[in-house]
This record gives C-alpha cells, structure tokens and sequence, in this order.
DNA sequence: GCCGTTTTCGGCCCGACTGTTTTCAGTCG
C-alpha cells in the first residue's frame, strides 16, 4: 500500500504551532495570521490537504498560496514543515505553555523569556513569586498574582483544554432557555447564539440573544428560572447563569433596532465575520456588532434581522450552519447557498435498535408507535447481527410482519446492523443477507487494522447498503480511524452504498466536512438515530444539523425519500 | 503570507477589557 499521508488534523496542527513560534520570535503579526488562517482552513477541508498540495491543487484554496502548499508538501516528505523544526530548535517548549495561559500572550512570554532568561513553568512561577515579573516595563503586582492564578488552575484541571460540551447535551438546554425565555411576557425576540446555533458537534459557551419591552423583568425572569443553579453576573442588559448541568449560559438582551446585528455577531463563526467585515472594508463598510458604518460618511446603518444586514452588504442570508468561511460568503454573494435539508424533510430512519438487542431498551412495537408518532413512513430495525442467530432472527421477522399488519401503511423494515471483522468479512453469511431489506455494515473493533480496506470489502458484498458511523470515532474519546475518504467515496459510487451520518451525540459520524465532500461526490447519505430506545430517535436532529453544516440538500439525503425511492437508490 | 470588480503593492475586522498607564499595549472573543 502507499505510504499514508499526513492528516488534516496534524497539517493544520503544525501551521498553528509555527504561528505560535513565529508569533514568539515577533515576526510580523499579518504573517502570523495567514498561517493560522491557512490552519483554520486546512481542518475545514473535508479532502485529504496532502494530496491536494502534492497535486499542486492546494492553492485553489483560500488563505493557501505557493508558500504554504510547498510546507504542506515537506510535511509529506520530511514529516514536519522545515521552518517549524528549526524553531523548534531555537524556542524552549516551555515557553510556548506561557502563552496558553490566560492572560499571557505572544508578546509577554517572549519578554519573559528573553529579559528573565524564564524557560519553564516552574521557573515562571519562581519569577513571579519572587516579584521579578514587575521588572519588566508594563508588568506590575497584578500581573504576578495573575500569572500565579492561571498556573494553580492550570495545576488544578488536566492538561486538555476547558472541556467542550457535545452538542446533544447543549442543544436540548438552550433550545428549553430560548423556549422558557419566550414565555415571558417581556420577551420580544429569542434567539440561541454561538456555535450551538451553527450545531457545531461540540461547543464551549451557550449563547443567547433577546430584545424585550422591559429588559431587566427578562433578566430576571431567566436567572429565576428553576434549574439555575448560580448567578455568575446579572446587569440591566447581560446575566451569566450556570446550570444544574453544570452549563454557562450567557444572556444579552439588545435594542430591537440592531438586534440582527447582534445576533450575526454573536453567532460567528469569528472565520466567517473576520471574512465577512474583510470583504466589506474593500467596499468602504465597516461592520461591527452594533451595526455597519459607512465609512466615508460615518454613517451607521442597523438592522433588526439578519436577513436585512447580509442583502446591505451583498449576500443573501446565510444559514447559520454554513457560516465557517468555507464558501458560503461566495456563494451568497452569487445566490449560489444551496436549500439545505430540514428535519422534516426526513420520511424515516434507516438503523434503529429495539429490545432484540442486548443494549437496546425499547420494544419493536414501542419504536413503531414512536417512529410512526414522528411522521415517519418507515424504519428500519437493524439489531445487531450477534443477537439474531439460532432462529431469533426467523422469530424477530415474525413479530416485524405481524406489526406490519397492524400499523399500515407505516412499516418496519427487516434489516441487520452487520461488523465489519479485522479481516474485512461480515459476520453474517450472504445467504442471510440476501433476504434482509436493509443492510448496514459498521467498523466496531480493531479500528487500527486497515480500516479503509475492511470499508471497500464491505462495499464490494452487494448486500450491504449502508455504511454505518464510517469513521467509528466517539467524539472526546476515540479519534476516527484512519479512512482514505478518498477512495470510500470511489468505492460507494461505484458500488451504490451509502453513508451513514449517525446523529449518535457522541459520534455524528460522518463529521461534517467528510459528509460534504462524500455528498458532493454524489454518494447518498442516510441521517440515521441509530437509536436503542424511543427517546433516542429525536437524536436525527443533531444529524441534520450536521447534514446541513455539509452543505447537504433534502435530494442528497437518503431518507427524505419513500421507502420505494430509497430502494431504488440504492443496491437492486 | 495571502490577495485583488479601483490595487501584483500595500493593505490585512472590530470592540471590550485589563493593567499599566497619563494615552496605550496586550489580550481576548
């Protein structure tokens, strides 16, 4: 086999460490900036940066030129780019920590480093303990005391950064804040803010933005609301609350008069407003939170909808999902965006579990009921395949059929979730495969071992359907395997299967920039619950909000389809 | 280092906050 190439993850990982160390050295800040934007584009590519760069192709990209495709081609060949091993040779390790304390930026940990001779976090807090810091000129008492802070907290939580919230615990509390907010009679607009109104897979702070006729009731109306556990701040116009989750929710409530100015701020990406005030600039606009100014005029001009702020400056309104300055300013300034789907495009869910299986907790008849409370058409019972043999999966057809007949025209569909064994064979014999209606294959062991081409063998079985969670990541626990999306998505179209983006919260896997470039290619994705209880089939609507943030249209998704059009679809 | 519907050179988002300062640099989001 060829040799790998370098992921995304790592490419971007070093350009971000060689803006730290340039940032360090005070190289200019503009040159800075274009190695942490080419970073921030390199993770939001859903192909392989390698191979595009060895391709020459890399600089098609925004933020990428010839120099940068070039260092992407020695992390090819020499494994890291030249320029940051060199520096690497040159700048202590520890001083590069300096900077991720809070507080501490570029600047202070170079002059710390170069006027005190400090390397080591140990040595920082030896120089700020025995007042050395206040000998630099702008550092003073408070400085120390809050260098001393930050590494005791440091000391205190582990070594990852302040823990992300995955998405599906997020989205149900600030969805239930927004909600509760509305119900007060003060309330006038309620909006979640932030990543989770881009349903990022994970996001740090919960965000949300309100105008009122009487500001302070709705404040206080929110930090009385019954699962606040702590007030961290309340004001005339802004509350922190903590909840009984644990989750920080901030609160801002804004004049109506800029309220979409507000709200297109504060729901970001910071990507996509640095990108979107950068193009304005050139036209003579300035934007900022509180409205756009016309710069040879001074005039400043607000909006109460986002819809009126994105048409003054050219563009049409763009999703919320799609704002990651991966392409949606173009398209929308060419009213290019794309329709993307909506949950209630879905008319059924492809991989489901039911009591059958040892881990799910609802009956069949219990996730009939709810599917069909849903909207649904159809869903497909896929247990797993170790728990149907011996004649259970005879017995499972028989209660299946006699549901069937019951709940016309909604239907159960007679599938299997089938492994993907470390040697690329399914664990279920074709002949019982043949008489299956949906089939999903799933990596769920050995993740190491070739997972790419355990993938293509399982495509290569004409009773496979499906590939479920094709990554197998658990987001914050296992990182995905190496799969060459490259040739997945070949095999899939030329195979007819499809792809899974299943709306676990832990998985939602496919990730959002693999289900884009699989999408475009043309395969079909499913937006599966993978559900092992009742409760657990509203998961779709974090898949969606994946499905979206790949650009994906109701026609590119599976499951928007009949049961009739998805066979035809996919496999005979 | 990147980029271009006025530019291949000369720009590069914007405002709040903090701590150190008599007017601002650094940091953060």
């Amino acid at each position: 086999m060829a040799t790998t190439l370098p992921r995304n993850a790592d490419v971007a990982e070093q350009f971000e460490l060689l803006a730290d160390l340039l940032e360090l050295e005070g190289e200019d800040a503009f040159r800075v900036l274009a190695y942490r934007r080419a970073s921030a584009r390199i993770r939001e590519t859903g192909g392989p940066i390698a191979q595009l760069a060895l391709e020459g192709q890399a600089k098609q990209l925004q933020g990428i030129g010839k120099t940068i495709e070039e260092k992407i081609v020695q992390i090819v060949e020499k494994g890291e780019v030249e320029a940051l091993t060199r520096r690497k040779e040159r700048i202590p390790p520890g001083v590069v920590s300096f900077m991720r304390l809070p507080g501490l930026g570029p600047k202070t940990a170079r002059r710390i480093w170069l006027e005190l001779g400090v390397t080591t976090l140990e040595e920082l807090r030896e120089a700020a303990e025995k007042q050395r810091l206040r000998t630099l000129a702008g550092l003073g008492p408070k400085s120390e005391e809050n260098v001393l802070h930050a590494l005791a907290a440091q000391a205190k939580a582990p070594a990852e950064g302040p823990a992300r919230t995955l998405l599906g615990v997020a989205l149900p509390a600030v969805l239930g804040a927004v909600e509760a907010l509305r119900e007060h009679p003060a309330a006038v607009e309620v909006s979640e803010a932030g990543s989770v109104r881009r349903r990022r897979e994970t996001v740090r702070d919960l965000d949300v933005i309100a105008t009122a006729t009487d500001g302070s009731a709705l404040i206080e109306h929110f930090v009385s609301l019954p699962w606040v556990m702590e007030v961290a701040a309340k004001g005339g116009t802004k509350a922190t609350v903590v909840s009984n989750q644990g989750l920080r929710f901030d609160l801002r409530v804004v004049p109506p008069e800029c309220y979409g100015n507000l709200l297109q701020h504060f729901t970001g990406s910071k990507q996509h407003n640095m990108a979107l005030r950068e193009d304005a600039v050139r036209r003579g606009l300035s934007v900022s939170e509180y409205g756009v100014t016309v710069v040879e005029s001074g005039e400043v001009l607000t909006h109460r909808n986002e819809k009126a702020m994105y048409e003054l400056l050219g563009y049409d309104l763009i999703p919320p999902e799609l704002r990651e300055n991966a392409g949606e300013l173009e398209a929308a300034r060419d009213g290019a965006l794309p329709k993307l789907v909506e949950l209630r495009d879905l008319k059924g869910d492809l991989h489901s579990h039911s009591t059958w299986s040892a881990d799910g907790k609802s009956t069949l008849e219990e996730m009939a009921l709810a599917a069909r409370d849903r909207g649904y058409q159809y869903l497909a019972v896929t247990d797993h395949s170790h728990y149907l043999r011996e004649g259970r999966m005879e017995q499972q057809d028989g209660e299946i059929e006699a549901l069937n007949e019951r709940l016309a025209p909604f239907r159960l569909l007679k599938g299997v979730e089938v492994n993907i064994r470390a040697n690329g064979s399914l664990d279920v014999a074709d002949e019982v495969l043949v008489e299956r209606e949906w089939v999903v294959a799933s990596l769920h062991s050995a993740f190491h071992r070739e997972p790419t081409e355990r993938i293509l063998a399982a495509m290569e079985n004409s009773h496979v359907d499906c590939i479920g969670h094709p990554t197998a990541r658990k987001i914050g626990k296992r990182p995905p395997a190496d799969v060459d999306t490259d040739r997945i998505v070949a095999k899939a179209l030329e195979t007819g299967t499809a792809f899974e983006i299943n709306s676990q919260p832990d998985r939602l896997d496919l990730p959002d920039t693999l289900a884009r470039v699989a999408g475009e290619a043309g395969v079909p994705i499913a937006v599966t619950s993978d559900a092992h209880r009742v409760s657990a089939l509203a998961y779709v609507e974090l898949g969606i909000g994946q499905a979206r943030r790949a650009w994906l249209t109701k026609k590119q998704v599976l499951n928007t389809r009949s049961w009739a059009q998805v066979r035809k679809r996919v496999g005979a």
